[in-house]
DNA sequence: AACGTTTCCGGAAACGTTCTCGGAAGCTGC
DNA sequence: GCAGCTTCCGAGAACGTTTCCGGAAACGTT
């Protein structure tokens, strides 16, 4: 009859029973000044008694300040991600804030709700990778102008203005490339990825460079630009073998095009590294899944994460005198077994 | 100097440029009855035109409900979680309900900083699969003490009471086993999970009963109980093939298992599925990555974010009349490469 | 012309906090 | 015994909504 939903204990009710006011309640709670040691004791034990917890929502409210900072991506299905918000959420908990997270799914429509969600929520700040559909920026600028800040990381956008981190691709690429030369290979494949995306750009100028370095010639037919379309890799990486002067050094431009490669590789019962030297621009921290274990540059996941909140939280701090700052994480090269010992 | 926080607009602003008062306004927007159509349009073209976006933090301290569900799993590294989360998402926003996710990161400390967290936040309900670390529920049963609905998933306690979604363990390894006896295999090995999981008990029990049905007897020396560390796996495969009268299938309590006992076996050249077969019971709805691909046993995983958020908003409507279920969700057989054909 | 209904709107109280302000005690020093 | 401090506390206004309630206007009915 009565459906008694039972309210939870406030403040009020603190006060009442200690016959005191709910604001030096609130002052006991919150360990501010003005109390005696006293008092606030015997209101933290009441708080303790009662099984009083405190609403965010009604404290977010009166302070203007939500102390959640929103975390939008586009998947999480694959390690990336989530790794980087590993990153994100150790630090901002031991700074006092609480993470959002949700995925926009790679759909512009979901991320522009989840964007107005994500405003509606107030979170105090947000840090994005935009999806793979988005061309239109306006959601984003929109809460911007609202004075929300955002940093982007990984998948970033020239046309928006904000705090930014990402890696070094060229450089990454530089050095895998660098290490098959070192380790003996002389005619490199580079299976590369869409050739307008910037990234797939600076992971190809990166190998190029170190080929250009180490006085070895680039060759066009080594460089197959793929879309990221499953399969094609391999059917590339296909091509190469049928090649008469078959490359003796492949250099993918991420992981899945590399699992691709490998599977074309063993099919094809070529030994790696001997025969083919195998490496990776990885975004997982590991392929171990794989047989022979694969040599990757990887990148500093849950670093990613740590910059991005630092700087978001920064900003949220300085308020407008805040400038955006691009920050570039350098890439590392992890040895693994597709590719031969230095001592070779 | 002046710190020129600016604020956002709200129903008030929009109430004084249309000379009406902010009922009026609030009616508008959320587009109650007793409105005049005309006065309607009037405020939602001002709203648009101040670019108002409401502030969800005040409705939901007014109306003593946030709309918003949290969701805490204890890792979203591996793909199981994000694709349930996938499924989650889905429908609760469909049914106008934002998700938050969090994740313990497989601890215990974390795991009850969050669920303090999300009852501050005030969620309408929760979702969850526990910790790894955890054994004590206390935090668990202090929140639904307060009246927050919650549904478990994955990792579910007798302890707790509450709605659950489960697999059928035993159903899923019993087909397994039998898709291995139906496609030739007479001597099946089990790389099973620590023996005291309940779901481990599930699946071994679903593998002696396939085996007992079909008339085959069980050999205590086929089934390796594995603890879950890296490389144990591995391991027991190894003893299974040095053993004179090997196996000729093996049925894996789970991917990473199996991914071990597959390069296990692919480095003592055994051919798969000729030599021996392998089948495993997948958290992951394929294992493409490897070759040969595995034939599996599948959950639905998206299907179980949907069966919970189902069961959690019905819990949520119907409150303390509600009473918990549990729901068994059917696995699927995805027959690949790493099996023999029927036909044989 | 009086009355009942419907349609629309505004006032104002909530929701649970935080925080500014002022003021009542108690203390010090002279 | 008074001025000035310090220490502690309460009153009350905010934060931005929702929602109950009452009432004014407009309409229809007899």
């Amino acid at each position: 009859m009565s459906s008694r939903k039972s309210k939870q204990p406030t403040i009020w009710d603190i006060a009442i029973k200690l016959n005191v006011s709910i604001s030096t309640v609130s002052r006991a709670l919150r360990n501010a000044g003005d109390i005696n040691p006293e008092t606030k004791k015997a209101v933290l034990e009441m708080a303790e008694k009662l099984d009083y917890q405190p609403n965010a929502i009604a404290s977010s409210l009166r302070k203007s300040k939500t102390s959640v900072i929103g975390v939008m991506v586009p998947e999480f299905i694959h390690p990336y991600f989530p790794r980087v918000i590993l990153g994100i959420q150790e630090i901002a908990n031991a700074m006092d804030y609480k993470v959002i997270v949700m995925q926009s799914n790679e759909s512009y429509e979901i991320e522009k709700q989840n964007i107005q969600a994500m405003f509606a929520l107030r979170v105090d700040g947000l840090i994005m990778a935009v999806s793979r559909e988005t061309t239109d920026f306006e959601h984003i600028r929109s809460i911007q102008k609202k004075g929300i800040p955002i940093v982007f990381f990984n998948r970033v956008s020239d046309e928006l203005v904000g705090s930014k981190v990402v890696v070094d691709d060229y450089r990454g690429a530089f050095l895998a490339v660098e290490h098959l030369i070192l380790t003996g290979c002389k005619r490199i494949a580079h299976l590369a990825g869409p050739d307008k995306l910037t990234m797939s750009i600076n992971r190809r100028n990166g190998y190029l460079d170190a080929l250009r370095t180490h006085g070895i010639a680039a060759d066009g037919r080594l460089i197959m630009h793929s879309d990221f379309v499953e399969g094609r890799a391999r059917t590339y990486m296909q091509e190469l073998l049928n090649n008469p002067d078959r490359p003796d050094g492949v250099f993918a431009v991420n992981d899945p095009t590399a699992i691709e490669a490998l599977i074309c590789l063993k099919d094809n019962d070529v030994r790696i590294p001997d025969e083919i030297s195998l490496i990776t621009f990885s975004n997982a921290p590991h392929s171990s899944f794989v047989s022979p274990s694969l040599t990757s540059v990887v990148q500093p996941l849950e670093n990613i994460g740590l910059v991005a909140v630092q700087l978001l939280l920064r900003q949220i701090d300085e308020g407008q005198y805040f400038t955006p700052e691009t920050v570039t994480l350098d890439t590392e090269l992890v040895v693994r077994k597709s590719t031969r010992n230095l001592a070779d």
